[in-house]
DNA sequence: AATGAATGAGCCTTCATTCAT
DNA sequence: TATGAATGAAGGCTCATTCAT
């Protein structure tokens, strides 16, 4: 075991080396939003960091590496964690409510969105980018509504095969939302929240008729 | 040049202008998808539209203006031909059959989609162009769909009114089946047409209860 | 034909580009001599050359393309004269002394030996640049050098098959004073003419006896 | 640090610094060699040494100190030796066959011999470099030619004062061989023990006519 | 002494735009 | 109008050198 000064030094040095990494990730993130990938310049990445230009090379081997970082750092955790919960055996309508309307809720309102809206972009050039998207988020989330729908099947709470086919539909209103905020807010405001409900009451609701009186009044 | 001759040839003239014109912003089409509006060059797309690279300039100030053009000439006449028959006054399910679906389905094949994710991908930098955008094809869709799911609630084809205040969720599908096909078709094919009746055959089910047994293999 | 004006318009046009380019590889030129190739600035090349730093990427794909230039336009002539020379057939002895000892010399005192240190010193590196030297200048050089030691010794002014067998040998004096006067000229001066001079006699010396007492005292 | 352990550390610290300084400038020379002086890269100079890249700089203060060190300590030992034994007295022949010859062909196919082109290419950029080589290699071993040419002319081995005034000229072979092996030996191949033989069979023979005959067949 | 992360100046190359013909 | 050579600003990336540990 080193010497605690040394051991100081180590930690020091590998946890400024994360510190460093992650502020890079967020000031690439934030740039890439404001000017998109082409346009995102490595020079003012590097400034927002607070790091000189070529620190950002000693991270990362080019522009592209860092688009990845992003979609792993910003997106992935809340797959991972929408899939535990789903895994964790709830009620479909919980894991609507509970989960899927608040992440939707968080993405049109924060940087995850422009994230996707920027992926949806510049993916077709960077083919490298929609394949880590994909297997990142893309393949694991969808398995987890399909588990979820599976169950809710058993329970009743929904029937027919259509979400079981094709469980995109029940992101569908989350792309919606998230391309409505970032291209069309400023001319037309768009309530997530309560379209979000109403899309999910009807999909649910073959069970309890009349649900959409209970749609609230988004935030 | 006022003799009839130089008239001919002025008319010839202008003819081959505005062949030119569009042989342009067919060629800028094609590039800016390829590549991204970024990464499009003037050259390239000069040389694929057999101008000289000057001749563009005359056409159009800049790249960004090529961009309107393209909104303008590819999405514009589908809109104004979708709008041209909401009006006109056939039932939701005539309307999304006869053309929503045709619709999507050339959307999801064509540039036309291309286009789409091209804008999603830039119009965050390059405001104008979602305001041509919204403006242009956006406003007048969702005035169609507000009229054609008014007269749906009339005829009793629809009940309740998601789909009045959002209107937007009628085409959703349409938008996941244009991203998926751009990015991830080639990690998992998706049956745009059969995922898309699917969903209609759901949202207009009230009137006639089962109808998810009749979804239709798509093509 | 096009008109007078036309035509003129395009002589204009080529005779300008053709100008450029080679106001370009002489500023080029100049640059490698003076900082090497690696070391040699593109900008800088640019301005002693009068023109902006693109229009030579619209001459030349890369630096490696000037260098080739470069040596087909310093190096080649010379080589292609002294071959014509040789070729028309008179004796070794007014070869080298109407030919070889002229170019040295010449070489000794101009950019031209420049040119063959820095190819010596960056061949390593850019195999194409020692390809192409080779092929332009080695190859028919020693080709030239062959056919006149055949036709000398038929005549008996030399004898022995060394100069048939090695004609690099005859140039190799050439070499020597290229690099002396590149490398060491301001530690020690070399009266390169007088080398030169009493090098050929010795080699041509069989025929007359004592000849070394011709020679001559250097420039 | 003055007890006896501390000593002995001193000591191994010192002869690990040589042993380090070796390791560096033996590196130093392969990447000079393999990529030149302005290419090569010290990260790959200090890999190679298996040292970090700080630690050159404890040796050397910049690229130029390692060039130097190079020059000194793979060329000044052969100098030497052939000084030594140009001192001590042999005949030319014997000093031509025993020493030059051997070292021609050691200079054609090893390192040393890169690193003499190496030289030409750089040092007109790098004056110090040609004036470390002038001092340390070149005129030491013109003098011992020069001393070697006298001791011969008195013995007969040689007349005239051609290699006396332009001693130069008895090694202008073994440039040229470096040069050819570095830059053309892939188009056409030399025989670099043959020519060298037949070369100073060439300058020694007015002792014995006919020499040429004896040319040895080159390994 | 040794390390290697950090720095930031430097340079090749690209490309939107201009303009002489 | 059309051309395409010329321009020059811009930016990704490299790498010699420094310095905190």
């Amino acid at each position: 075991m080193p010497s605690p000064v040394a051991e100081k030094t180590a930690t020091l040095r590998s946890r400024g080396a994360a510190v460093r990494r992650t502020a890079i990730v967020n000031a690439a993130l934030d740039e890439f939003i404001e000017k998109g990938f082409a346009a995102a310049r490595i020079e003012d990445i590097a400034r927002r960091a607070s790091v000189a230009k070529g620190t950002i090379y000693l991270h990362f081997n080019d522009k592209e590496q860092l688009f990845e970082a992003i979609v792993k750092q910003e997106i992935r955790p809340k797959i991972d964690a929408a899939a535990a919960i789903a895994a964790s055996g709830g009620s479909l309508r919980d894991f609507i409510e509970g989960t899927l309307l608040p992440v939707l809720d968080e993405m049109a309102h924060t940087k995850r969105g422009a994230v996707i809206r920027l992926l949806i972009g510049e993916a077709g050039r960077f083919p490298k980018l929609a394949e880590v998207y994909y297997r990142v988020v893309i393949e694991p989330g969808l398995s987890a509504i399909r588990m979820l729908v599976r169950r809710a099947k058993q329970h009743g709470e929904l029937t027919g095969d259509l979400f079981l086919e094709f469980p995109q539909l029940l992101v569908a209103p989350l792309l919606l939302a998230v391309i409505w905020k970032g291209l069309f807010e400023r001319f037309h405001s768009l309530d997530v929240n309560r379209m979000a409900h109403g899309y999910f009451e009807g999909v649910l609701q073959k069970k309890h008729a009349n649900q959409s009186k209970s749609i609230k009044k988004g935030r």
